[in-house]
RNA sequence: GGCGCAUUCGUCUAGCGGCCUAGGACGCCGCCCUCUCAAGGCGGAGACCACGGGUUCGAAUCCCGUAUGCGCUACCA
């Protein structure tokens, strides 16, 4: 029991320089949202900007919720999002373990500690009567709370109540006067009287500790300097701040992050209104661009700057700058951010990037199946140089596909534009295709002005006859220009398609 | 119910007493460019700064109420 881990006791004191020290702490519950990365996301970019460290603790008290793979998930998500870890776990550090499943002994010596130091007392309650408690209070309107019945117990009580094998927890004894200040360096000192508070398991009956008391006790031993954490956090800061107190340890810089809330105007759940980082990732987000969004969900920097790389953004975050108000979280700007993104992309990094969205399996949101894979690197990269700019994620690069196909399916009416009939349609596709084959390079300024003369001498509109090979060559009418369109397909594939439109209207 | 936090265009926001008849961006609408779709350029609609009182020569900005929204109210985080 008292057994305290030796690399705990000696605290590695004096830090070279007294650097900031952030940390992220999620509970690995399920998979972390954009909310919990834009936590995460201020605190490595305030530890980046200030040449501090940034930590990675998991919060896995909680051993019934614990969900399978969320850690993995979170790494993986901190990694495409370029977040690198200073300490944590696989990374390890000075102050590990990073588990609060391995740090148990640390709480029960602190709650011991409070126990002797008059700061809390062991409470024998059964659920039962909690439970019991509770409906009481709630039928009679009153704010439901731990009665205190333990906590004035006489040592005669205690002793019968341990000699009975009862089961116990600690519980913080709140004064039963008084205010507490909370100061949060964003919302300034905030007062609660203390007869509102309540007091608070501290140490569970499992012998672990829940959130109160383990992030407390964590941060003070990892000598964390800013806690940034969501302002549902709020209401037990003062529970909190009277713990920190009891312990006489000093309150790091408290910062309550405004929640994001989902269009329901929701808190963002994982559950009900949150995509992961992985659905970023799979319909074609780009983590420099879903960084750049999340980092304004309650940050600015000026009155008109938006657009940051990640340097720029280390350089320019400041945690003063760092607003109080929720935000709803409006995937529309994301996405016309993330086309931005990638219209700056040169045309290799985007080929290299698009290809595994374009090679996927069909059903995963890639190319139809029964275009083979792999994909030619060379012929991809003519392709994108055309769509890039038409490109809002990766996954739209699928829009592409009549590049990439055998057989174009199509009805033979699209050929026909305004204005003119099958007739004409079907002639001035001969007489296309036969201008076509005279061509001595199959270069797109070359067919354009083949082309331009054709369409006059036929008397057709650009729209008209454009539109018709248009839809010829790719079965679409929504590509890029017909010319170098044209060109990427090439000279066999585009004349082939046009015979089988006019087959089609023959 | 109790306690707490918040409140500027539909959305993200700038604003920290006079520069604001409130600026930028997304989205929306229109025009231009144009072989379609985009991209781009230009322009427009859109916020009585939640409401009501103060303080002040002067308030979106400070103070107090009210309303609304959200959060917390577990041996969850």
């Amino acid at each position: 029991m008292t057994q305290i881990n030796d690399r705990v006791q000696e605290q590695p004191i004096e830090q070279k320089k007294s650097v900031p020290r952030l940390r992220f702490a999620p509970s690995p519950t399920g998979f972390q949202h954009i909310g919990g990365f834009r936590t995460a996301l201020f605190s490595w970019l305030y530890a980046r900007h200030t040449g501090g460290q940034f930590i990675l603790r998991v919060e896995d008290t909680d051993t019934t919720r614990t969900v399978e793979g969320a850690v993995d998930d979170l790494l993986k998500g901190m990694t495409w999002f370029g977040m690198d870890i200073d300490e944590g776990p696989i990374v390890g550090g000075p102050y590990g373990p990073y588990y609060q499943t391995q740090r148990k002994a640390l709480y029960q010596q602190y709650a011991y500690q409070l126990i002797e130091s008059g700061h809390a007392y062991p409470c024998y309650c059964t659920p039962e009567r909690l439970d019991a408690m509770r409906k009481m209070q709630e039928t009679r309107k009153l704010p439901p709370r731990y009665d205190r019945h333990c906590r004035f117990l006489t040592k005669e009580q205690r002793a019968a109540n341990e000699a009975a094998g009862a089961t116990w927890v600690v519980r913080f004894a709140i004064p039963l006067d008084g205010e507490t200040i909370v100061h949060d360096e964003l919302h300034g000192d905030m007062v609660f009287k203390n007869t509102n508070l309540d007091d608070m398991v501290v140490l569970k009956s499992n012998g672990l500790a829940p959130y109160h008391l383990a992030h407390l006790v964590d941060d003070h031993e990892m000598a964390i300097t800013h806690i940034l954490r969501g302002e549902d956090w709020i209401p037990s800061a003062p529970l909190h701040v009277q713990i920190y107190n009891a312990l006489g340890w000093n309150i790091p810089l408290l910062y309550h992050l405004p929640n994001i809330l989902g269009k329901d105007k929701k808190k963002l759940s994982k559950r009900r209104n949150a995509p992961s980082w992985s659905d970023f990732q799979r319909e074609g987000f780009l983590p420099e661009a879903v960084i750049n969004f999340i980092a304004l969900l309650g940050w600015s920097y000026d009155d008109k700057t938006e657009m940051f790389t990640q340097a720029e953004l280390i350089e320019a975050f400041s945690l003063k700058r760092v607003g109080i108000a929720s935000g709803i979280y409006d995937p529309e700007k994301l996405t016309w951010m993330n086309g931005v993104y990638i219209r700056n992309l040169s045309l290799d990094e985007l080929t290299q990037r698009t290809l595994p969205y374009l090679e996927r399996p069909e059903a995963a949101g890639g190319l139809p199946d029964s275009i083979q894979r792999p994909l030619d690197p060379i012929y991809t990269k003519q392709v994108l140089a055309l769509e890039q700019e038409r490109l809002k994620t990766l996954s739209d690069a699928t829009k592409a596909h009549f590049f990439f196909e055998h057989e174009l399916i199509y009805d033979a009416p699209m050929l026909i534009q305004k204005g003119i009939d099958a007739t004409r349609t079907h002639d001035a596709l001969v007489q296309a295709h036969n201008g076509l084959a005279t061509l001595e390079q199959w270069e797109r300024s070359v067919m354009e002005t083949a082309m331009d003369e054709l369409g006059k001498t036929l008397g057709l509109k650009r729209g008209q006859f454009f539109g018709a090979l248009r839809v010829a060559v790719s079965g679409s009418n929504a590509t890029p220009p017909l010319f170098p369109m044209m060109e990427v397909l090439g000279r066999d594939v585009s004349m082939k398609r046009i015979e089988q439109a006019i087959a089609k209207l023959g």
